[in-house]
DNA sequence: TCTGGGGTCCTAGGACCC
DNA sequence: TCTGGGGTCCTAGGACCC
């Protein structure tokens, strides 16, 4: 293998990198629903959020306008907070099949501009546009994109122009909405060393305040710190907010869509549940929504994992390792009980409960166990399979289990 | 009327084996 | 009676992301 000697330019080895990130994107969705539902206000013009539901106990912001911003109103709040710093706040309701909808709408369009494109959530891309600028610049190719998404989808974005992932996703996070911003590694100092430490991706409010114990207030700050000292004293995490704050980040585009490695439900429970009776048909309830997905991926799972939450808000789980995997909802339903047996006290009030499988693995992956399987499983996997054909047909909670007739009165299901 | 739901990855301790 | 490490697997909990 020969060094790439190209003359000296070495602009071909840098990789060419886009962030794309819907602008308030629930909320503009939203908006764009409601007008094309008739209706004339656009909620991008108000003092606006998409929130939960406070009456299940969920009453938090989940995206935001300008305007609510401009008062003070953060993701991720209570809604009752947000009303304190903006008492005119309007709230909406957010819905996810609609925004699914856009999603794919955005990604059409991406699509025109290179294959290799990562969904890195429902409203954030990464680009690698190497090798697909057809002669034009990287930067031209941000607007066009920006410009297009805006006239044909009417919704605004942000896109970040860099040459790795890490400082795309930083620069299409500066001054919004409907921006293009640029962050080549000789803008580092100027463009993201001046910011807070909070504001690198990565850091989060455990991290942040014992950086500040240290002395690091800003990206700058921690750019500086010796590495081996950040590893001695935060581990891995140490070596990636050093790397993340020198804007080295080598991660490739990750365009191919993987299978999960886990599928899990939760639910807040809109009363304390303090029995052990009711909680297992909120567990059934969810173990069929768990096992309908996995079955639906063709996968089976090897591990199972309960959570719980108390109404004090202290988090537990147990998990075990089954003997061999299983797609199955009764056989995961009872490992799911032996769990909650564990770990629940009788009395004990319960604020939300969920459900996860993990260590997933392919179909054909699955171990045949030696005996074959028994008259029991097979009439299971025969019940399993007649209950998701109908689910298919006609919506999720078109069927039902007696037993668990109770739950569902309580907590509502999504269509998943 | 106070705090969602869906993920991924990491760490630390204990069990167990060689 | 006392005394090893190294490696792997499993589990509980936690940090972070959108």
């Amino acid at each position: 293998m020969f060094y790439n000697d190209d003359g000296g330019n070495m602009e071909k080895k840098q990789k060419q990198i886009l962030h794309i990130d819907v602008n308030n994107a629930f909320l503009s969705w939203t908006a764009i629903d409601r007008l094309e539902a008739g209706e004339t206000l656009d909620i991008r013009n108000i003092e606006a959020v998409i929130g939960g539901d406070e009456s299940k106990r969920s009453g938090i912001v989940l995206a935001k306008s300008m305007k609510a911003k401009m008062k003070g109103v953060t993701t991720g709040e209570t809604l009752y907070q947000a009303r304190l710093k903006c008492p005119n706040l309007q709230v909406f309701k957010g819905e996810y099949k609609s925004y699914k909808k856009h999603s794919n709408d955005l990604y059409k369009i991406l699509l025109e501009y290179t294959d290799k494109i990562e969904r890195f959530s429902i409203d954030e891309c990464f680009l690698d546009m190497t090798g697909y600028l057809q002669g034009d610049t990287l930067i031209n190719k941000a607007y066009e994109i920006s410009r297009r998404v805006k006239k044909e989808l009417g919704f605004t974005v942000n896109v970040g122009v860099a040459h790795n992932k890490l400082l795309a996703k930083m620069a299409s996070d500066f001054s919004k909405p409907d921006k293009v911003h640029t962050l080549y590694e000789e803008e580092i100092p100027t463009k993201m060393w001046t910011l807070p430490v909070s504001e690198l991706f990565m850091l989060g409010r455990k991290t942040i305040p014992k950086l500040h114990a240290m002395g690091i207030k800003t990206i700058g700050d921690l750019a500086k710190q010796d590495k081996q000292y950040m590893i001695k004293k935060f581990g891995k995490h140490g070596l990636l907010m050093w790397e993340y704050s020198n804007g080295i980040d080598n991660s490739e585009v990750n365009y191919i869509e993987e299978k999960p490695k886990g599928i899990g439900n939760s639910v807040t429970l809109p009363t304390d549940i303090r029995n052990k009776a009711g909680l297992e048909k909120v567990i059934l309830t969810l173990v069929e929504q768990v096992t309908y997905r996995l079955r639906r991926y063709n996968m089976y799972a090897n591990v199972v994992n309960v959570q719980l939450r108390t109404s004090e808000f202290k988090d537990f789980s147990h998990q075990r390792k089954l003997s061999s995997s299983t797609a199955n909802t009764k056989d995961i339903y009872n490992t799911a009980k032996e769990l909650l047996n564990e770990m629940y006290k009788e009395g004990t009030p319960i604020r939300l409960v969920g459900v996860r499988v993990d260590n997933l693995v392919e179909e054909n992956e699955v171990q045949i166990s030696l005996f074959g399987n028994t008259e029991e499983e097979k009439k299971q996997e025969k019940l399993d399979n007649v209950v998701d054909k109908l689910k298919q047909k006609y919506g999720y909670n078109s069927i039902t289990r007696a037993g668990k007739l109770h739950s569902e009165d309580v907590i509502k299901l999504k269509d998943v």
